[in-house]
RNA sequence: GCGCCCGUAGCUCAGCUGGAUAGAGCGACUGACUACGAAUCAGUAGGCCGGAGGUUCGAAUCCUUCCGGGCGCACCA
């Protein structure tokens, strides 16, 4: 409702300024009041205009609020203050049209996006900053689907990295075994039970510290032997590359059960071995080169490298560019920001070549892909995308802008602005936290308001373990409270609880503010928090189990009624406030999607759960004894759940039946 | 040294892209349960929005500059 009157009164407004005074603004501001009694909608424009009709703000807003109405939806447009324009809904026809459901209608045609998520390296147990990133994307997708929007999900899998080798050279040199020997662990973890990425995690760090705690010699011999493990991994055809790919598959497989846990699904998996066997940088390649991106370094110290100008630098004619980014080095091979480039030309359908495509993965209501050299038929096809969201920490931006820049370079402006580098801080624990997870703090540490998480030295919170102490906590209130439920229902509502906790905790916060991460807060269930919001929710559906009604039923008998009457009597603005709250999903939603930030809806759902709990307080809606303001207040509780419920969903949390 | 981000209540964070009296949660203190289930609600205390200049009708928000913190700046990924 908010969305579709907002956008009513900027086209009046517009049709005005250019009827009263011929003006044509860029943008007209109008924003919601602080406070109702300025009405539900305002406008500060005759500010903006005083001084270029050289008239006093005031009676420039006196001119413009005669001539706004009369408008649909509204009822009056008043002057108040130094010259505000404050508008007055027509409260009855407010109702009836968040009380209809509001449909999402996308005005544009449908957008194919594509959106990346996840990207754990496959050498290691997901941690809580991983979740961060998981879950800020999975929930933009949601947004996007929600907004109608096409979305692939992808999770770009760097198994070949350095940090895959680390872990196959833990296995081959400092644990001994071979690639038969990896083989018959996985079955004996996968016998008893044992999580192959928790295994790795200790290892990746022994193997981490394994490089430097040798003799100088050692150690020197220790790290050739961890670049040629990369080099045969890149290769592949190895037995280095077989115990690469037995583990990476086996962990990656971990991180998406884990992901399932929070609600989290993937479309399909690119892996970076397919790029490099497929030779997408060759095609890459000849694109820079042709349109110049690249080119070739004669002097300095990148001297025989391909390389190109760095965003935003300048350097005067023939000076060698020091600062360039090297893209392809001298001995011949290739930059990760050079297969990246490869990569996002393939995602925007510019490369000319595809992946091959195997099923991976089965979701309950679908299949999750992964790149092959060769493929099965038929498969899906993904790529080709219109618009991109990469979920990368903050960390990358440099790198990310790299890429941006060559995409504009090569002459593909359009995919370059619809190329969201959609960044967030990262998730770091507070010194309280490192000290009982049993980490020992150094001194200079100790002040500090957090310390950064690091596989290689195996420090952090796995996902895991983070998710089983959550259920635990739910699990011991759920008990507690349902006694009347069996065990696998408890649990059931443990499990709802535990994940809007998380889900909630993660969104909470803007992305660019780094969370300070601590079990206190991560496990508390009240105030600013997911369950105060299902809470919310199961009072809602509570009403209407006791009364025997149905939400649907109620606003159904409901839409017959006026309640104009009701909604502006003294007393009553809090159920207004309600309804307009309500009315404020679509406005919200596209608000997350222009900004990509999903936790305005958070906030959203958290301010709309706060009110019907006021709501809830004040008003005892079952023993209401006059009908027509009982429906009213019935009608309320429903768009509240239905509201409350939709929001959730959109945040991947799921509401319960009880808690 | 250069670039990006952040300094708002004791703590953790919002602040709708420059608007009306700066908000919420936690913590502290006071109160409200024989239930539409208190994982809730009401109230009290708590602020020179890091400092200083500027821009304008108007600044927590934009610009400049300092102070304090974080993260980047590889022929690593």
């Amino acid at each position: 409702m908010y969305l579709e009157l907002k956008k009513r009164l900027e086209v009046r407004l517009r049709d005005v300024l250019k009827a009263s005074y011929d003006l044509s603004l860029e943008s007209i501001p109008v924003e919601t009041p602080p406070e109702l009694e300025f009405g539900e909608l305002a406008t500060p424009v005759a500010f903006e205009l005083a001084r270029k009709l050289r008239k006093a703000p005031r009676v420039i807003a006196q001119e413009i609020a005669a001539a706004l109405g009369p408008l649909d939806g509204f009822v009056s447009f008043e002057v108040a203050g130094a010259g505000y324009i404050n508008a007055r809904l027509d409260r009855n026809g407010g109702v009836r049209m968040v009380a209809g459901g509001e449909s999402l209608a996308t005005a544009a045609g449908v957008v194919h996006a594509l959106v990346e998520h996840t990207s754990i390296n496959p050498n290691k147990a997901a941690h809580i900053g991983h979740l961060r990133n998981a879950i800020l994307g999975d929930t933009f997708v949601r947004l996007l689907r929600a907004a109608g929007q096409k979305v692939d999900v992808q999770n770009y899998i760097d198994n070949t990295g350095v940090q895959v080798a680390d872990v196959v050279v833990g296995f081959l040199h400092v644990e001994g075994k071979s690639a038969a020997d990896v083989r018959a662990l996985l079955d004996d973890l996968k016998r008893k039970g044992e999580r192959i990425d928790y295994f790795c995690w200790d290892l990746y760090a022994k193997t981490s510290q394994w490089y430097t705690n040798g003799t100088d010699a050692e150690n020197e011999a220790r790290k050739k032997l961890r670049y040629r493990t990369l080099h045969e991994l890149e290769q592949g055809n190895h037995e280095t590359a077989e115990i690469a790919e037995l583990i990476s598959t086996a962990v990656l497989r971990r991180h998406l059960e884990t992901m399932v846990r929070l609600g989290i699904e993937y479309d399909f998996l690119p892996r970076e071995s397919e790029i490099l066997h497929l030779d997408f940088w060759a095609l890459a390649f000849a694109q820079l080169k042709q349109t110049g991106v690249l080119y070739f370094e004669n002097e300095g110290k990148n001297k025989g490298c391909w390389v190109m100008t760095r965003p935003g630098a300048e350097t005067a004619d023939g000076e060698t560019d020091e600062d360039a980014k090297v893209i392809v080095r001298s001995n011949g091979t290739v930059t990760y920001v050079g297969k990246d480039i490869a990569y996002h030309l393939w995602k925007f359908g510019l490369l000319g070549k595809d992946f091959g495509y195997k099923p991976f993965f089965t979701y309950p209501s679908h299949v999750c892909w992964i790149s092959s050299e060769k493929g099965e038929e038929p498969h899906p096809h993904f790529g080709g995308a219109q618009a991109i969201y990469n979920v990368i920490d903050s960390r990358q931006s440099d790198p990310q802008a790299n890429v941006i820049q060559a995409l504009r370079g090569m002459g593909h402006a359009e995919q370059a602005d619809r190329y969201t580098h959609f960044s967030y801080e990262m998730v770091a624990l507070t010194p309280r936290c490192a000290e009982e997870l049993g980490y020992e703090v150094a001194e200079e540490d100790r002040g500090r308001p957090y310390i950064e998480v690091s596989g290689r030295k195996g420090f952090g919170v796995k996902a895991d373990d983070l998710i089983d102490k959550l259920i635990g906590a739910t699990r011991a209130e759920v008990d507690a409270r349902q006694t009347g439920r069996d065990e696998a229902e408890r649990q059931r509502i443990a499990e709802q609880i535990a994940i809007g906790a998380l889900r909630y905790f993660m969104l909470k916060f803007t992305r660019n503010s780094v969370i300070a991460f601590d079990f206190k807060d991560a496990l508390s269930f009240e105030g600013e928090t997911g369950p105060y919001i299902q809470y919310a929710v199961v009072r809602a559906r509570n009403i209407f189990r006791k009364a025997g009604l149905t939400p649907d039923g109620v606003l159904r008998d409901f839409s017959g009624t006026d309640a104009g009457g009701y909604l502006a009597a003294e007393g009553c603005e809090d159920i207004w406030a309600l309804w307009l709250r309500a009315g404020r999903r679509t406005l919200v939603l596209e608000q997350c999607i222009a900004t990509a930030e999903p936790a305005y809806l958070a906030k959203h759902a958290f301010q709309l759960a706060q009110e019907f709990n006021n709501f809830y307080h004040k008003h005892h809606i079952l023993t209401e004894e006059d009908p027509a303001r009982k429906i009213l207040l019935l009608a309320t509780a429903a768009v509240a759940l239905r509201e409350l419920v939709a929001v959730l969903a959109w945040l991947g949390i799921e509401s319960p039946e009880a808690m």
